[in-house]
DNA sequence: CGGGGATTTGATAAAGGTCAAACTGAGTGG
DNA sequence: CCACTCAGTTTGACCTTTATCAAATCCCCG
């Protein structure tokens, strides 16, 4: 599947395997927080759209935000899932390159005027920090994302969505999962077709590595095996 | 191809469409600067390999890096390419996800030691806001490529790739670009085989969209139709 | 108790991967 | 200077995966 030819040279480098990372930030610095502005919105409610002027900076405080591209053909991207304690919304440039909206009714934002919080990262160390910081792990979590993208097959693109989304939420219990999004929504976030999204999660059902309390509730049962279908359980195929 | 039965209720909305940035980082102050210890590697030479521990940020001053993570299962993907001017290495974590290696002879980095950037960055507001804003642009830079790892046909990633090298070359030029990596790294870099990627360039070239001057010399002739090949000479289906 | 979006399932086709082989061109040694 | 090599690239044949089209089913909400 990958061009290997070339890879079998470096891979006696690189023994290590490439991991997703768990990382939690902590609260904001208060002098941020002192800035901020908070605001609920009903499920579908635009945030900001794609082309608008950065005056805000975001941070979820409680339910599900998406970020995505839409392109000329109609074709959507989600490029990512912001949960409670992420930030969105900054750019280096004056415009945003995505539309944000809210996945669920009661989804609650703090809102940061940008020039000000820019300012205040300018003069407070600790807020400079903190906004560097959650830049990097921005970062790290779209380069997790892109070897999702760009390498794995469908199974192993929803099992490593599952994964994700139930290590991100602040749930003590990392076996039980609620999916707040629309399965159209994780295709987009994969970049697969919502029919094959469907069948992945009936794959992983039949074989034992989820289950399905509804359509929404999902339980990791054999975590290695969702993580790895290509050793597990799972047969390749799919069907 | 896409989930667009909800996409096109969005679709209103989000009028605009998709389009990547180009924006060209300053150089960094003075300050940041003053800590550069300059060093020059070979065509793949290791800078820093997945899980090493983060000593140092880099700069390229010269020359092609690329950021790859490998799978266990020996696939690679390119996460990055970075060009004179880009900035790697930094990581709000202790170790490096991704391992980085130069792509040609005589790349010559600019190598900042981390902790000492980091003290800087919090008393020097002008390195704080340089380093701040070269994670911003990095990060729209992951999010563009996401769009084209999730949403784009063969051809179409092919084209995207070529126009985001010819605008991240600093050549005056965007028409003239030198690939200065193999294929084997293009289709890594893009999620796709190597024999895709060749038979991509093959039926650019013969709809006449490009011009290869050689293997790695691409004249991009018809700039349109390679930003949007569905609507372009392109004809879909590739053969 | 509908109604309609969301989800699943089935049949089929297209895109791209894989395997195999030929070709190209830059370096190497005779 | 030329055969030779070998990595990099291209091309061809075939096959797997996933998208697409179509339809059934589920289930939330009024």
């Amino acid at each position: 599947m990958a061009s290997t030819r070339q890879g079998d040279r470096d891979r006696s480098m690189a023994v290590a395997q490439y991991r997703p990372m768990p990382l939690r930030h902590g609260e904001p610095p208060t002098a941020m927080q002192s800035l901020a502005v908070i605001s609920s919105c009903r499920s579908g409610e635009m945030i900001y759209s794609q082309q608008d002027t950065a005056i805000h900076w975001y941070r979820v405080v409680s339910g599900l935000v998406k970020k995505y591209a839409m392109m000329a053909d109609g074709q959507r991207q989600i490029v990512d899932f912001l949960l409670p304690g992420n930030f969105f919304g900054f750019t280096a440039r004056d415009e945003h390159a995505c539309t944000v909206e809210a996945v669920i009714d009661h989804t609650v934002l703090a809102c940061y005027p940008r020039q000000r919080l820019e300012v205040l990262a300018d003069t407070d160390p600790d807020v400079g920090q903190f906004i560097r910081k959650m830049a990097f792990e921005m970062i790290s979590r779209l380069q997790a994302r892109m070897v999702i993208l760009g390498r794995k097959t469908a199974v192993e693109k929803v099992g490593a969505f599952l994964i994700e989304m139930a290590e991100r939420s602040s749930t003590r219990n990392t076996h039980a999962l609620v999916l707040a999004m629309s399965r159209y929504d994780i295709a987009d976030y994969l970049g697969l077709s919502v029919e094959t999204v469907s069948r992945a999660l009936t794959a992983l059902k039949h074989s034992g590595v989820i289950a399905l309390a509804s359509t929404r509730r999902v339980m990791i049962v054999n975590r290695g095996a969702l993580a790895e279908p290509r050793n597990g359980t799972a047969r390749s195929g799919m069907w």
